[in-house]
DNA sequence: CTGATCTGCTAATTCGTATTACCTGGGATC
DNA sequence: GATCCCAGGTAATACGAATTAGCAGATCAG
C-alpha cells in the first residue's frame, strides 16, 4: 500500500491540509505554518519516503509537465532513426532544460502500417500537449486537432489540411535556402541548371522547387518518376546542364556517382547540389555543396512553441528556420569557363 | 472547457455513472443498459468527440498503462545513441505490442553530470512502473528503489548494492559466451590464452574473467590501467600468447592493429576476440570473432519481466539472456599448427 | 470591556472517473 | 393483498492532493 497525505499527517498529529500546505511550501496570510509543525512535517516526509502523486497533482492543476510525442513511424529502429534521431535529440534537450518528461505514445495501435493519433481509447490528455512527427502526417488528423484545440506542434512538415485550420509547426525555410544556392550557382556562371524532384506533393518538395524557380524561372524540372538514373543523366547532358539540384542527398549521390561512370567529372562537368540530408545511408563521404536541415534546432523550437502555447502566449504559430548552407565541394565554375 | 462525462450526461440526459458504464462496456447484471440508451450516449461521445482524461481514470484503478523509462544520460545525442538505441528498439516494439506508452524522464536534474532518479519532486509515480539504463547505476538509487518496493528492472547491468537487496534484472550472460570462446580456442590448440581487461569492478567485467578462468584457469591476465597498448602487445608476445580476449571491441581492433603494425598477422600470429560490442565507433569493418550482447532482445524482455512483476507474478527477477557468438574472420588456429 | 485582528491550524470541497449501494415502478408469485 | 424480483437507472462515494472557507484562541486597539 502506498503512503499518502493522510498517513503522513496521522504520524506527524495535523490535518492533511497541512501536510499540503508544507509540502507546497505556502507562507500565504491565509495559510501559516510556524517552522516547529512544519519541521515535524518534514521529518516525517523524510523518514518515510514519501512522494505525491503527481497524477493526483494534476487532477487539480492545469499543467502536468509532460510533453507527449506522437511518431507515426517507431522511433528506434535503426530504420527511422536517422530522421527522428536529430529532432529527438532537440526536443530531449530543451525538456530536460524546462524539467519536463517526455510521454512517447507507442500505444497507438498500428493500422495500415501507420500509428493513428484517434482511435478508441485516445491518450494524449496525458500529456499538456504533444510534438507530432513524421514523414507522412495525415491531413485528417490535424485537421482534427485543430477543431479540438488540443495543444500541439507539428515538427518538420508543414502541410495545411485547410486554409481554415493554422497548423502550429516548426519548419525549414527550403525556399530561401534552395534559391540562395541557385543564385550562387548562377554567380558561378552556370547558364543551364536543372532541378531534379517531384516538386510536389509535400510541401518541402514543393517548397524547394519554388526556391529554385525564384532565381531560375526557365530552369529544367526533371520529376524523375521511376526513371532509371541513366535516363535523367542523358536528359540533362542533352540540354547542356551544368549544374543539377537534386532533393535528397542520397539521390545526388547516385547521380554523381552515374555521372562518373560516363567519364564526367564533378564539379568539372557538372555541379551537384544537395538539397537536403540523406534521408538513407550513403556509402561515398563525398562532401556534398548543399543545404542541411536544421532538424535539432527544429526540435528545441519546437518545445519552445508548444510550451508557449501551453502558458497563453500566442506568439507565430508557424515557424521556419533557415537551413545551413554547406559550401562543400560538388559546386563550382562550370569547366568552359 | 475540456468536455467531461457529466458534460456528455448531461447532452444525452442521463447520469455521469450511466456515460460511464456505457464507456466502459459494462454488461453485469447490476448496470443493464438498454440499447436504445446506450446509442443515445455513445451517439453524444461521438459528436462531441469526448474522451475519457487517462490520469483520472489511474486515479480509481491501479494501471496505468505507462511504463518509466530512466536512463542515466541524455538517450538521443549520438555519443550515448549507440549505447541505449538497441535497448530502447527493443523496449519500444514490446510496450508497442502490450498497447503501452513510455514516459522518458527527462525531468529528472542533472547532478554532478549524471541524472538522479530521487529528488525533491520525484515524478516516478506518473508510470506504473520504470525500466532502468545506464552505463553506471549508483547502487544508492537502486537499494532504496528496492526498499521502496517500486517496481522496476534494471537493463543490462546486475549489480546488486548488497545482499539483502534483490535487484529485477534483466542482464547478458558473459561468463558462458566468454568460456564458451575460451573453450574454442582452446579446440583450435592455443595454448598460451590472456584476458585484457579490468576484470573487476563492473560485474559485466568481472563475469568475462570469471568465464575465461573457468576454462583458462592459469590464462594470462592483463589488466591495461593507462598502459600504452604496446606495453601490452610486448608483454603477451614475450609470454608466446597465441589468443587474446579484450572486453571491447574497439579495444580488441586497436590491439589488432598494433599487432599488424608489427608486422603481426591476425588471426595467424595472433587471434582476437571481442567479448562485446564497440562502446565507441571503430574505423575499421574486421568482422571480428566474439560475441555480441542481445540488447534488443534485453529490452524486449525487460518489458516483459515488469509486466510480470506488476501483474502480481513473481517469476525469476533476475534474467540472464545469452549472447550472440559470433564466428568472424579473427580466432583461427595458430599458425605453427 | 468590547470588538477587531492575528495566529495556527482544520473541515469541507474540488478535480474527472469508476464503483457501490440504493431507488423506483411494475409485473410475477404466493 | 403483500412480497419479491427485476429492469433501468441514479445518488453517493472513493481515489490523492490542492484550495477555500472558516474556526478557535490569543493579542491588541480604543
Amino acid at each position: 500500500m502506498r503512503l499518502t497525505q493522510r498517513d503522513i499527517a496521522r504520524l506527524a498529529r495535523v490535518s492533511q491540509t497541512t501536510v499540503s500546505l508544507v509540502l507546497n511550501n505556502r507562507a500565504d496570510a491565509s495559510a501559516r505554518i510556524p517552522a516547529e509543525t512544519r519541521d515535524r512535517v518534514l521529518k516525517v516526509i523524510r523518514e518515510t519516503g514519501y512522494v505525491a502523486d503527481p497524477l493526483a497533482r494534476r487532477l487539480q492543476q492545469q499543467r502536468n509537465q509532460i510533453l507527449g510525442v506522437f511518431t507515426y513511424e517507431s522511433v528506434f529502429p535503426s530504420a527511422s532513426a536517422d530522421f527522428y534521431h536529430p529532432f529527438l535529440s532537440g526536443i530531449e534537450e530543451s525538456a530536460e532544460e524546462r524539467g519536463l518528461d517526455l510521454l512517447l505514445f507507442t500505444s497507438a495501435p498500428v493500422t495500415d502500417g501507420r500509428r493513428r493519433v484517434f482511435h478508441a481509447n485516445n491518450r494524449l490528455r496525458l500529456a499538456d500537449g504533444s510534438l507530432l512527427l513524421g514523414r507522412h502526417i495525415p491531413a485528417e488528423e490535424l485537421a482534427r486537432l485543430v477543431t479540438e484545440n488540443y495543444p500541439f506542434v507539428s515538427v518538420g512538415r508543414r502541410d495545411n489540411p485547410d486554409s481554415s485550420a493554422l497548423v502550429p509547426y516548426v519548419g525549414a525555410d527550403y525556399v530561401s535556402a534552395t534559391a540562395t544556392l541557385t543564385e550562387r550557382a548562377r554567380g558561378l556562371g552556370h547558364q543551364q541548371v536543372a532541378f531534379v524532384g517531384p516538386g510536389e506533393g509535400a510541401e518541402s518538395s514543393a517548397d524547394r522547387l519554388l526556391g529554385f524557380r525564384q532565381i531560375a524561372a526557365r530552369g529544367l524540372h526533371i520529376a524523375p518518376t521511376d526513371r532509371p538514373l541513366t535516363d535523367v543523366l542523358d536528359e540533362l547532358l542533352a540540354k547542356d546542364v551544368t549544374a543539377v539540384f537534386v532533393e535528397d542527398l542520397a539521390d545526388a549521390d547516385a547521380l554523381a556517382e552515374a555521372a562518373r561512370g560516363r567519364g564526367l567529372t564533378v564539379p568539372g562537368d557538372l555541379s551537384v547540389v544537395a538539397l537536403g540530408d540523406a534521408s538513407r545511408p550513403v556509402p561515398s563521404d563525398v562532401d556534398y555543396s548543399g543545404f542541411h536541415i536544421p532538424r535539432k534546432e527544429m526540435g528545441r523550437q519546437a518545445v519552445g512553441l508548444l510550451e508557449a502555447i501551453l502558458s497563453g502566449d500566442t506568439p507565430d504559430l508557424q515557424q521556419l528556420l533557415p537551413c545551413e548552407l554547406v559550401d562543400g565541394s560538388t559546386l563550382a565554375p562550370p569547366k568552359g569557363l
